[in-house]
DNA sequence: AAGTTTTTGTTGCTTTTGCAACAGAAAAAC
DNA sequence: GTTTTTCTGTTGCAAAAGCAACAAAAACTT
């Protein structure tokens, strides 16, 4: 059911078509949402990224994920179960539609292409947050940072359908997406780069296949 | 949406009214199904335990998701994107019911009640899977053993609503649920019981206010 | 273009975690 | 009810990961 489904086709044709949407600019840094309230937001990124982040009690930061333009996100998606807060930070400048799922369940149902459509492909969208979830659930599984990175990396190779690949982010926001200390992270890429399993030029990794 | 669905309610009254459904039993340590092809399988656990695991090329076991009876569960919520199989293992004797998804979105829908109530339950029904899934994420992001253990039981004790509890399955397997080193639980266990945070009494834990 | 902030890369030391192995307890199978 | 298997509890040792701190490079500000 996701195979004929194309998200971006999907949110090119209805992204104004609400008039219930409102769109928001901000700059890098600010907080775009935060997923405390039952607000039931639903956004769609349209430039810029954004990461959904989350602050323990320690000061640790956790990535939860990481999104780019026609990314999909907000409390929909996000049943928030515990104490700690979630924020949706943008990293560069962004742009970003705004709706709540109740229009999308009841209000527009009747008169609004927009919600009619989004209604019918809302399971579609969170099966694919599913599956986003399940990868990210399998990487930090993996019982070592070793098998982190080449987990992620694996990922980074498939999506891009290249040995080669850039990282969507920083190494420092790579160790808090795989909730891993930064400095141990930086000795096991050397390792990797050591035992040939790994190119690295800054931000642009090569697996090397034996 | 979610509050005013009530996913007990709905498995009672439905769970007999299709004729495409299929119910089998399973035996202790069988394995009810596994998530490869895209058979869009979606189950329903009728009485017995079971678990959703996950052997990594180092014979690495993780627990994935825990089964009660009424879980749902199966390729409709798990979108594979890996090469490492996922099976369903019965933990004890299980009944279970099996549909597939596409029999919910097409062929079933203009006659058949139980159809209807899944295709517009299904996503509430996913949703709370994303809750599961979300929640389990917060606690693998945590950084240590003893984190993750307080982390855990935290989450018993809310549910349960009180500070002892029983854990649904054995030591061995809540190592597995955390990704984590039996011993070392065990020994962070130990150091929980000596530092007064928790008592326990076999696989009952008392979380101690301070 | 100069100054400021963030990121990268590195290292010594400490703590935590994993591994291996084993004995006793409990549970399951026969 | 006895045997077999699984689970619990424990430990010494080794390996991995975290912490802290710093310098250099790069990226942003103004």
């Amino acid at each position: 059911m996701i195979t004929d489904f194309n998200k971006e086709t999907f949110i090119k044709n209805f992204e104004h078509s609400c008039e219930k949407v409102q769109k928001k600019h901000f700059k890098k840094n600010e907080i775009i949402t935060s997923y405390i309230a039952k607000r039931e937001q639903f956004c769609i990124l349209l430039s810029g990224s954004a990461d959904l982040v989350r602050y323990d009690f320690n000061g640790n930061k956790t990535i939860v994920e990481h999104f780019s333009p026609n990314d999909i996100f907000g409390e929909v998606f996000y049943v928030v179960s515990t104490n700690n807060e979630l924020f949706v930070e943008a990293k560069k400048n962004c742009d970003v539609l705004f709706y709540t799922y109740n229009d999308i369940k009841t209000q527009c149902k009747s008169n609004c292409a927009f919600h009619n459509i989004l209604s019918e492909a809302l399971p579609e969208l969170i099966l694919s947050k599913v599956t986003d979830l399940n990868m990210r659930l399998e990487l930090l599984t993996k019982r070592s940072i070793r098998e982190k990175l080449i987990g992620y990396f694996s990922l980074l190779s498939a999506r891009s359908f290249s040995k080669t690949f850039t990282l969507p982010f920083s190494l420092t926001d790579l160790a808090d997406y795989l909730s891993i200390d930064r400095s141990a992270m930086m000795r096991e890429l050397k390792l990797l780069k050591d035992d040939r399993i790994i190119e690295k030029k800054g931000n642009t990794i090569t697996l090397i296949s034996h």
